[in-house]
DNA sequence: CAAATTAATCTTGAAATCAAGACAAGGAGA
DNA sequence: TCTCCTTGTCTTGATTTCAAGATTAATTTG
């Protein structure tokens, strides 16, 4: 039940709740609500990092969806915007911009005449590889905040959640 | 260690950066990844119920916070774009739609000269109840998917991690 | 009380995103 | 092969958001 005096802003959200609709449980707000709030915290973390490396939070995940893929550090728009939840519109876009930074470069498949490869450039590789190093930096302190007990265990959960959403329905 | 073939979207990114940065101990990108995932899923999965009530999911949330405020339902902008961490003009922005479809009302602050007080309307009223039953419903039937325990267990953690992104950090 | 500071809101212009649709190329089947 | 359906990508137009600055009112100081 999440009782104790936490006192954060989700909890005073449920407590208005229970003064104006104490017919509705609206527990599961609790969850989802922190939840939210947790993920919109965490990007602006992450994004003030990312700063640091003239980056900002979208243009990292696109390099280093590239990077992590391995050499040739190349892959189709479709990859890229499958991976990262975005629409192919929104991939068009950012490859623009990225490939006007010099951070990829584009070129015709062999397999598929329709698709225009990305590869991460020289640049693009390096800057990368400074900026994860950071990156990751970042989320080390950021998690140190809490005993490795309580993140592992969040882990898990987490993990029984995004499984249950990734499901289709039925 | 979020050990078990889980084998979601996480894990494979994770395998990913062990085979190309195996010096790097990315175990962050765990926890973190799979929060930034699940709250993508999660809102896409709200804004499907939202959209039943013709609300998007900003509209749901700006009505909301005016609805458990309690009567007589008005909130200052300030109050609205601090509750809601957006920019005081994203929601000049959204009052101006609200209030375009007779959601909301505007009246000028006894207290302050400079504040134009934000009550909902009538309709505004009666949809947002309309909606918070779907929506409560909804959040419910996400969460069934989980044992009750483990819903639990991630509000807990959640909390803590909620509480140190909330703390100012020093 | 006047001046300086702070606070509340709105305006402006630029980014980033999506939905829908356009199109060309791939692939399956008659 | 010729058609039809699917797939990969880009284009277009509308939304949504933010950062920075403008404005006006409230508050604090001297």
């Amino acid at each position: 039940m999440s009782d104790a005096m936490s006192g954060d802003a989700v909890d005073r959200i449920l407590k208005q709740w229970a003064r104006e609709r104490p017919d509705l449980d609206v527990s599961p707000m609790g969850v989802i609500g922190r939840l939210s709030r947790c993920a919109a915290l965490l990007s602006q973390r992450l994004d003030g990092v990312f700063a640091e490396y003239g980056l900002s939070g979208w243009e990292f995940d696109v390099l280093a969806t590239l990077r992590r893929a391995g050499a040739p550090y190349q892959l189709a728009p479709t990859e890229l915007f499958s991976s990262l939840m975005v629409t192919s519109g929104t991939m068009t876009h950012r490859l623009k911009v990225l490939e006007g930074k010099g951070w990829i470069v584009r070129e015709a498949s062999n397999q598929d005449a329709r698709s225009t490869l990305v590869r991460l450039s020289g640049e693009g590789f390096a800057l990368l590889e400074r900026a994860l190093e950071g990156h990751v930096a970042n989320e080390h302190a950021i998690l140190s905040a809490l005993p490795a007990r309580s993140v592992d265990a969040l882990e898990k959960r987490l993990a029984e959640l995004l499984a249950a959403l990734e499901t289709p329905r039925g």
